[in-house]
DNA sequence: CATTTAATCAACTAATTGGTTGATTTTGTC
DNA sequence: GACAAAATCAACCAATTAGTTGATTAAATG
């Protein structure tokens, strides 16, 4: 699987988009990450191991806790791809202003 | 199911992506866009109804063809959200940075 | 009108996903 | 040593996904 993949289908989900939003405050022990979210430790604990093979999250162990913290660069490849078509989207835009509201002199001012 | 949900989820699909691509050069109709695909005509069908239902393409009717084509703007949430998240890698890594190689005069010059 | 082309539909499959529960393992604490 | 807490494991479930094939509909063309 490619890393845009993984990437991306990580972050389809809302839980794990949360969990995410919550790490970048700190790193987290796992059952206090778990504490909003209304499902069970194991699905947690599952949503966190998706986010970690996405390599979104790393996971170290304490003791008989799991620490969990965000590793936001892994999101770059991700925030690349859509960017290449910002320009796309932009080009877009201004095509459909121009449409709306011909100015006759857009190309020289 | 939120936009992001749906935009991230379209994404995370590698084929879909390249739909994405070979849309961006242009306007397509359904089976020129599947040719380079090795895959049924329904597959891609259906791999462009879940982009349209991420309203990041649009497909209209002309004769027995249907005519796709991108809606970049729809990324922009997506984008936006990684966004928000640059900042912080950014930081990450210049703290990285700080540790591994301190001038000791970083912060005035 | 007969044929070809573009696309959808319906039905099926195998794999994956997001969740559950109950039992177990590991660790810290009284 | 006994107990509570943190987490994983194993098994299961229902829904979704990415693909297939064969039949059908709808439009363009000889």
């Amino acid at each position: 699987m490619s890393n845009l993949d993984a990437t991306f289908s990580a972050l389809a989900d809302p839980t794990r988009r949360a969990i995410i939003a919550r790490l970048a405050e700190g790193e987290l022990a796992l059952s206090k990450l778990a504490e909003p979210f209304d499902m069970s430790l194991t699905a947690v604990s599952k949503h966190v191991g998706v986010l970690s093979d996405a390599g979104l999250v790393e996971v170290d162990k304490r003791g008989r806790t799991r620490h969990c913290r965000l590793r936001a660069e892994q999101m770059q490849d991700a925030f690349e791809w859509l960017n290449g078509y910002q320009q796309f989207w932009h080009d877009q835009f201004d095509a459909l202003a121009r449409h709306l509201a011909p100015t006759g002199q857009g190309d020289k001012a």
